[in-house]
DNA sequence: AACGCTATCAACCGCTCTCGC
DNA sequence: AGCGAGAGCGGTTGATAGCGT
């Protein structure tokens, strides 16, 4: 008969054998981790203690106002998809920017965030967002993309947060990550759709 | 000091997706 | 095509720290 399986808060000398586990055998195959390790405690839990805790490069403690905006700027635009956003936070888990939404920011309405833009950009950006594709919604302002050039420029674009890519001068955005979001969108059509994003957007805008 | 309320966040749960057979 | 296992995701819960009365 098997043990019980722990649950609850874990124990220093259980993170340091769930370390040693995975930095020995690496990462995945967690109901292999759960039975080999030693560690009374279920594949999954495993898991999410190793992905939100314990795995390198794990950035914790207080949001930035860059992380805190973008965090913004993107529930906006994909909602509650927390393992995309936290995607574009580098060392932010997705429960983590979770938390972070729901304690911080939920309460009060993302516009109230951006108030440290003057009113003009704020107007020219809420003018930008509106033009954004929602693959979500699949509403799309027409008007908004004239050309697919974008579409063959993704793969020469760089898109650590380290080093944003460089816009066009005619680029219309007031700000870091306001030139970002059509960038983003790519991100999101491009993870939905693979392959095939190019197509769904030439189906979907230039229909 | 004691109590109640609120905020925070780690962890769990249930569901969906993907992949191999 | 159908099934099961594993992995991942988002919603929710619960422990506890902090604060006010």
């Amino acid at each position: 008969m098997e043990a019980k399986l722990k649950k609850g808060f874990w124990k220093p000398e259980e993170d340091m054998i769930l370390k040693k586990y995975v930095e020995s055998h690496g990462e995945g195959n967690w109901t292999v981790v759960a039975k080999k390790s030693g560690l009374v405690r279920s594949a999954k839990s495993c898991r999410l203690r190793w992905k939100n805790y314990l795995r390198p490069n794990i950035k914790r403690g207080m949001m930035s106002e860059d992380e805190r905006d973008l965090i913004i700027r993107l529930h906006k635009l994909l909602g509650n998809r927390w393992s995309l956003i936290a995607g574009r936070l580098p060392g932010r888990t997705d429960n983590e920017v979770k938390n972070y939404w729901n304690t911080h920011l939920n309460k009060r309405a993302s516009r109230d965030q951006i108030k440290h833009l003057d009113s003009k950009t704020e107007e020219k950006r809420e003018e930008n967002l509106e033009t954004t594709m929602t693959v979500s919604t699949n509403v799309v302002e027409r008007d908004a993309v004239t050309d697919t050039s974008w579409v063959e420029s993704l793969t020469n674009v760089d898109y650590s947060m380290n080093m944003p890519p460089l816009l066009p001068d005619y680029s219309p955005f007031f700000n870091n990550y306001d030139a970002f979001m059509p960038i983003f969108d790519n991100f999101v059509l491009l993870e939905t759709f693979g392959s095939r994003a190019d197509e769904i957007i030439q189906e979907t805008v230039f229909m």
